[in-house]
DNA sequence: ATATTAGGTATACAACCGTTTACTGAAAAG
DNA sequence: CTTTTCAGTAAACGGTTGTATACCTAATAT
């Protein structure tokens, strides 16, 4: 394995990202140290500064990582929606699984949302911004092509994200086997939404009779 | 005006509640030293003891406020309801003027909820948890009482307080002038909740022509 | 082969932290 | 009037913080 100079200087500026990272899900980002993160990383409090000029600046770093996540959890979701249909059911498993996998990205988001410096809350609210934005379009293309248009898409989608944002934080508390409680719940709530927010009514009491085709609303 | 032993205490004490909250707003609870803000309530350090045994102890006694504050606005959202109906329009605007009355005390909630320490949170779990109960037997009742059942007004609070809150966290970083968006918005939002949580299905695209009664649903 | 570059170390600094200790002075109790 | 009580003060403690400085040394450039 070489050692090449630049090479050594990615890997230790990684270390810093990550424990970070760990370090944060513990005690909440905007109370740690430079110190104890440097240390953790296993360098200098000094030789942080040749990475990062302060530890705002590395959190915006590791929002960038945060908004990685977030974009694979869409197109995982997505993917699994055209692979199966039943999109509520399978988006909000990819959504239980995102927040299990990337516990760690998901904590930070909801820990810094109110918590952090103004930077900081901004470039959060403006990921959360852009994720609801992504969800307005599926929610725009899934129920166009169904016929059944939603009264407003940006709505519905804003009042999806925060649903599943607050049970995602509770999920977090729970081992993954005490989830199941959740998954359920979430499903309900987020069919509730969707229901509320269509413009052709549909008969609730029964699942899917779905081939009802083109009624198109009309004022009489 | 006499200068008791225990008045004088008690001032100082509501002192340190009073400039606690206060700094809290800027920089957040959980960041706040014991130091300054016994320094900035004009005591010393020293005498911080006199009164709460660390900041732990104190912001506990902060949430208790923050709970009467939260009971005072259910209390003050069902009088606005049974003076003039139109339930989900005067409790929202309840609702907005709380957050702008109680900023100190909303802004603690959100905060705090994923950041302070273990009795910190789970004080505050417990106090919205409560909140969502109160507001679920609201919905039980509202909606019996007009043969319009819920499927699971559990779940319908839950989403409910989901969304205004966080709405509720945005209205904090606008002025009241620039907040009638949101009050649109949100009036929009849980009316698609309670719209998709009903058992008995109305037609949405008319406003309440809402005297056809006693329709109980029954399964085929 | 030599000179330069640059990540990392060691150390020092002033500022702040939570907490303890001995003390003061005025209200309350006798 | 004397004694006791106790909220608040002043000072010190060991610890941690962010940051600046000088230095080391190995990879790079010449």
């Amino acid at each position: 394995m070489k050692d090449t100079r630049s090479g050594q200087k990615e890997r230790t500026r990684q270390k810093l990202i990550e424990t970070a990272l760990e370090l944060s899900t513990q005690k909440g980002y905007s109370t740690l140290s430079l110190r104890e993160v440097s240390i953790a990383a296993g360098i200098t409090p000094a030789a942080f500064y040749r990475h990062f000029r302060d530890m705002e600046d590395l959190g915006l770093v590791l929002l960038d990582e945060v908004s990685g996540s977030l974009r694979r959890l869409l197109r995982d979701a997505r993917r699994r929606v055209d692979e199966s249909g039943r999109a509520v059911e399978v988006s909000i498993h990819a959504f239980m699984d995102f927040v299990n996998n990337n516990a760690n990205h998901f904590q930070l988001l909801l820990g810094e949302r109110q918590g952090g410096s103004v930077a900081f809350r901004k470039a959060i609210h403006s990921e959360l911004d852009q994720f609801i934005g992504e969800l307005t379009e599926d929610l725009e293309k899934t129920y166009m092509g169904r016929n059944e248009p939603l009264r407003h898409p940006a709505y519905t989608a804003e009042a999806i994200v925060a649903v599943i944002f607050t049970v995602g934080a509770e999920a977090l508390t729970l081992p993954k086997h005490k989830q199941e409680h959740l998954v359920t719940r979430l499903i309900e709530e987020v069919k509730m939404i969707l229901r509320g927010s269509k413009l052709t009514p549909r008969t609730p009491n029964e699942k899917s009779l779905s081939k009802r085709k083109n009624v198109v609303p009309k004022r009489p």
